[in-house]
DNA sequence: CCAAACGTTAAAAAGTTTCTTAACATATTA
DNA sequence: TAATATGTTAAGAAACTTTTTAACGTTTGG
């Protein structure tokens, strides 16, 4: 039969993972991520693809939190359904390039960002407008409100610049002006 | 006594400041900043500098609450504590610049996601590396783990490509590559 | 066509976070 | 030095989120 260290391999190696999981998790947290979502997302990610009952096994937890943890992981980008030939059970498949996490997470997030911003400056300034026009207000109160005004219309030019970056993100045109370094030898 | 329109006009400033505190939270919200937070910062962002009592009269909360929510900011960088002249109470400003929000307050997540994740893969990768040299262990694992090394060692890539970023924010680098739009007129 | 499998939804329980009140330590000024 | 102001810490309460158990509808295979 040999191969007798297979059992502490197989411990050992499942306690590697766990250290690279656990380090995701962690870090997807950073970002407003629950850790049990981290989790799953990075168990996925050197696991391969897995359906929900696997994944509940892996984890201890119950079937409907993998399903739900599923789902918010599929709302940032970063999970998707694939499907296991022959088999019935649905399996889910976590982004397994970084860059692609990176760009589908981050652009989503700042798009976001930009419209909601800049759709409640356009309505505050309109308000704003108003009282700056009307010659029935004190010129304190004026005064402020163009202030107000002045603020908002300078962020304007942040959340355009967000735009771009977004931009250039989805393009991949950002790994022209920041390249990604070649990778080196596979020392194992 | 004229300025017939001052109390309605208040009304509306504050309500069109309150439009884009809210929308300044809620996109805050988005990366994992609490609705409280982003509610201080998008006022301190509006209002200029604040005392605590200023903050805690503003937005109707208790002092501590204040406190922590201050220190929460300051964490992430982007506030900071003030003096001013001739008055006894600590003031507290908000990064009214969101370029230098945005650098700080990602740059400080990228950093340590880079960080946390190398770290651990190394850790990982030192396990994984006595998997695959011990004869005694079957092909089998042996496999697996040269699968976990290899999917780890490609993510390096990754993580130095975020450091490469953070570098090109923090000198500022990222603006000749992805320029800032000049401003536009101010037409109030 | 029936029985089992699968995934989701709903309601309840558990856990965590945030907030407040109260107490405390430090600094200021009278 | 005493009294007050200021900010923080600690403990308890309230609110919110996550997780589980249970039930439901749909699909699939015998």
């Amino acid at each position: 039969m040999g191969y007798s260290s297979d059992e502490k391999a197989r411990e050992s190696l499942d306690h590697a993972k766990e250290i690279v999981v656990d380090s995701i998790a962690e870090t997807m947290d950073l970002y407003g991520v629950t850790r049990s979502a981290g989790t799953l997302y990075g168990t996925m990610y050197l696991e391969g693809d897995m359906t929900l009952d696997e994944m509940r096994e892996k984890l201890g937890m119950s079937k409907p939190s993998m399903s739900t943890g599923v789902k918010k992981l599929q709302e940032f980008n970063v999970v998707k359904k694939t499907f296991r030939k022959g088999k019935r059970k649905q399996t889910y498949v976590a982004e397994h390039d970084f860059f692609q996490f990176f760009s589908n997470f981050f652009t989503q997030k700042w798009e976001r960002e930009a419209k909601v911003n800049l759709h409640s400056i356009k309505e505050a300034q309109h308000i704003l407008s108003s009282i700056i026009q009307d010659d029935n207000v004190s010129p304190e109160l004026k005064e402020e409100a163009q202030e107000a005004y002045h603020i908002m219309e300078n962020s304007k030019t942040y959340y355009k610049w967000l735009n771009k970056l977004v931009e250039k993100i989805e393009t991949g045109e950002i790994f022209d002006l920041i390249p990604i370094d070649p990778e080196q030898e596979d020392k194992t």
